[in-house]
RNA sequence: CGCGGGAUAGAGCAGUGGUAGCUCGUCGGGCCCAUAACCCGGAGGUCGUAGGUUCAAAUCCUUCUCCCGCAACCA
C-alpha cells in the first residue's frame, strides 16, 4: 500500500457561483482525504478555480469589470463555499497564478519544441455578431448558432495543434496494464469506443480569438486554450518546472504516492484521453486513478440556471449544518451513475439516518449508562449475553468492509456499511431488553450490553469522521472518550472502550418537520 | 442509423442465469432506554414492449417504445 495519497478535485469555472453539484464533489474528494489521513497515509489535496477563457472575458465585460476582477470576486466564494463545508484541501490553485502561468508556458514551448505541437489550421463554422466557432454537429443541418439563432459560415482560424496520434498507442496500452485507471469500467469503455477507435483528432490547443488566457510565448497572437491551461494545474501546484518542486518530486513523480483524480462525467473524456497524453509528452509518471462520478440530478433533469433548479449549499448548510450536507451527498448517489437531488430525499434522509438512527443510538445509549451505572461505561469482559458475539463479529466485519470501500474510492459503500453496525446496535438494544435485565438484576449482562453498545457507538464515530466533521467528535465528549484512542489502527481488535465517565449533552442531531423544511428547501431552489 | 445511460412495489433505488431485494411511505403488532424515536410482521411488482437462446432470464441476444445526459468549458 502506498505510503503517500495525492487527491485532487476539478478546477471549477468561475463564470457563477458554485452549485451543490461543485459542493458533491469535492465533499466526496474531501471524505477520500480526510479517510486517507486517518488511516495514518501522508495525504496532500488540492482544489482550486480554472479561470481564463472567452466566456469569463464576456461575462466580465458584461458586469464591468476586468477579467481578474471579475475571477477574483467569484473565487472568493469558492474559497467561502470551502470552508462551509470544512474541506481540508492543502493548497487552492489559481489557474492565474504566475508559478502556474509561468509552467504552462514552459511546457507549451517544450512540447512545441519537440514537435508535439504544430502551427495549423482549426476548421469550424463561425457566427460573426457571436464572434464564435462551432462544431459541426453544434450547428446541425441548417448551420445555424446555437446562440443567436442566425446562419453560421464556414471558416477557419490559425491555431497550435497537439499531435495525439503521437500518443494514441501508448494510451491504449497503458489502458490495458492499468485496468484500474478509468473508474466505473463503462466509463473506459466510452473513451475507447466514442472517442478512440472512430479516430482521435488532433487537439487544439491555442485560440486567437479572445485574449484571456495565457500567451503562447513564440507567438502573442495566441494564448493557450483551455485543456492545456486547465490539467496541468495538478502538477504545476506541486511546483513543477518551479524554483521549489520539492511538492513534486514527492506527491507526484515519487512511486510511492498513489494519485487520485475525482471529476464528473462530463470531463472524463480530458482527463482519460488528453492528460495522460501530456504527461507522456512530458515524460512524467502518469496518474494511478480516475474517479469518474455521476452528476447530482435535479428531478426535471440536469441542474441549470435556465432551468431554475439550481440548489446553492450556503443556506442549506446554514440551516441544516455542515454535517448534514456532507452525510446527503457522501450517501444518496451511488458510485459512479448519477444521482438526483430532492427537497424531500434530503430531509428524510437527515430524519431517518442521523436523527432516528444514529443520534437516537448514542441518546438512548448514554441515558441507559447514567440511569444504570452512574454514568461509568462498564469495562469490557468478553462475550457475556447471548447477542454479544454475533455484535461483535458484526462490527469487526463492518470496519474492514467500510475498509474495503474506501480503499476502492467507494465513499458510498463505506458510508452504509458504517450505518449497518448503527442499526445493528439499534437492534441489538431490542434483543438483550436492558431494561428487563436491571429489573431482574442481571447486572453482568447488563454491563455487557452497555459496553457493546459503547464500543460500538465509539467504532461508528471513528468510520463516520471522514463524512461527519462534528458529530463524532461530540459523540466521543458524550461517551468521555479522549484523543488517545481515537486511533484508527484500535478499529482492529474490539473492546477498547470501558471504564469512561459519560456527559450526557444535547442530541446530536434536532428532528426536523418534513413538511416545513421541503417547503423552505422548494423556496430556495425558486430563488436560486 | 452521432455517442452513452436509464425504464424493477406508491416514491427513490440495488440486483450481469437458479426461489424478486433495500430505504421511505402504508397497514398491523411489540417495546418503553431514547429525539412520537427503536424492534418485528403484513400488504403491494406478470422486473418498459415484442420475440429468441437456455432445463432455467430482471439478468444473455434481437425488435420496438419512452425518458435523460453528452456532442471541445455548466461537477
Amino acid at each position: 500500500m502506498a505510503k503517500r495519497f495525492y487527491i485532487t478535485t476539478p478546477i471549477y469555472y468561475p463564470s457563477a457561483k458554485l452549485h451543490i453539484g461543485h459542493a458533491y464533489c469535492t465533499v466526496l474528494t474531501d471524505t477520500l482525504a480526510r479517510y486517507n489521513r486517518m488511516i495514518g497515509k501522508e495525504v496532500y489535496f488540492l482544489t482550486g478555480s480554472d479561470e481564463h477563457g472567452q466566456k469569463i472575458e464576456e461575462n466580465a465585460k458584461k458586469a464591468g469589470k476586468t477579467p481578474q476582477q471579475f475571477v477574483d470576486d467569484i473565487v472568493q466564494g469558492f474559497y467561502r463555499l470551502w470552508e462551509k463545508l470544512e474541506i481540508t484541501n492543502d493548497q487552492f490553485i489559481r489557474t492565474t497564478h504566475p508559478r502556474h502561468m509561468a509552467t504552462v508556458q514552459k511546457v507549451f514551448s517544450h512540447l512545441l519544441e519537440k514537435g508535439d505541437i504544430y502551427l495549423g489550421n482549426y476548421e469550424g463554422w463561425y457566427c460573426t455578431p457571436c464572434e464564435s466557432f462551432w462544431t459541426d454537429t453544434q450547428v446541425g443541418p441548417l448551420h445555424l448558432c446555437p446562440d443567436c439563432g442566425r446562419p453560421v459560415q464556414r471558416a477557419s482560424e490559425e491555431s497550435y495543434f497537439f499531435k495525439t496520434q503521437n500518443y494514441v498507442d501508448d494510451l491504449l496500452k497503458f489502458y490495458d496494464e492499468n485496468p484500474k485507471f478509468i473508474t466505473p469500467l463503462s466509463r473506459k469503455n466510452e473513451m475507447i469506443n466514442t472517442f478512440i477507435k472512430p479516430g482521435l483528432s488532433e487537439l487544439a490547443v491555442s485560440r486567437t480569438s479572445f485574449d484571456w488566457g495565457i500567451r503562447v510565448k513564440e507567438n502573442e497572437r495566441h494564448v493557450i486554450y483551455v485543456w492545456l491551461d486547465a490539467l496541468t494545474n495538478y502538477i504545476t501546484a506541486l511546483g513543477y518546472l518551479s524554483e521549489d518542486a520539492t511538492l513534486f518530486d514527492k506527491f507526484w513523480q515519487n512511486e510511492d504516492t498513489e494519485i487520485v483524480h475525482v471529476l464528473g462525467a462530463d470531463i472524463a473524456r480530458f482527463h482519460a484521453i488528453y492528460w495522460p497524453m501530456f504527461l507522456e509528452a512530458l515524460n512524467l509518471r502518469l496518474p494511478n486513478r480516475l474517479f469518474v462520478h455521476g452528476l447530482l440530478m435535479m428531478k426535471d433533469g440536469k441542474m441549470s440556471k435556465s432551468k431554475g433548479n439550481v440548489v446553492d449549499p450556503f443556506p442549506l448548510v446554514d440551516r441544516y449544518g455542515v454535517d448534514a450536507v456532507r452525510y446527503y451527498l457522501a450517501r444518496e448517489t451511488v458510485f459512479g451513475s448519477d444521482g438526483q437531488f430532492t427537497p424531500e430525499q434530503f430531509v428524510e434522509r437527515f430524519n431517518v439516518d442521523l436523527v432516528n438512527d444514529f443520534g437516537n443510538l448514542l441518546n438512548r445509549t448514554v441515558s441507559m449508562i447514567d440511569k444504570y451505572f452512574e454514568g461509568v461505561i462498564p469495562v469490557y469482559h468478553g462475550v457475556v449475553t447471548a447477542f454479544d458475539q454475533d455484535i461483535e463479529d458484526l462490527a469487526l466485519n463492518v470496519v474492514k468492509e467500510y475498509t474495503d470501500a474506501f480503499t476502492d474510492l467507494k465513499v458510498t459503500d463505506g458510508v452504509i456499511s458504517a450505518f449497518k453496525l448503527i442499526s445493528a446496535s439499534n437492534k441489538y438494544i431490542d434483543n438483550t431488553k436492558p431494561w428487563e435485565l436491571a429489573q431482574a438484576n442481571k447486572t453482568d449482562d447488563l454491563k455487557s450490553v452497555m459496553n457493546h453498545l459503547a464500543n460500538n457507538l465509539y467504532i461508528a464515530g471513528m468510520l463516520l469522521q471522514p463524512i461527519l466533521v462534528h458529530a463524532p467528535e461530540k459523540l466521543f465528549a458524550q461517551l468521555g472518550i479522549d484523543n488517545s484512542i481515537q486511533k484508527f489502527d484500535l478499529l482492529k481488535t474490539y473492546g477498547v472502550i470501558g471504564g469512561q465517565k459519560t456527559n450526557k449533552g444535547e442530541p446530536l442531531f434536532p428532528r426536523l418537520k418534513v413538511a416545513d423544511e421541503v417547503a423552505f428547501i422548494k423556496e430556495l431552489m425558486n430563488h436560486a
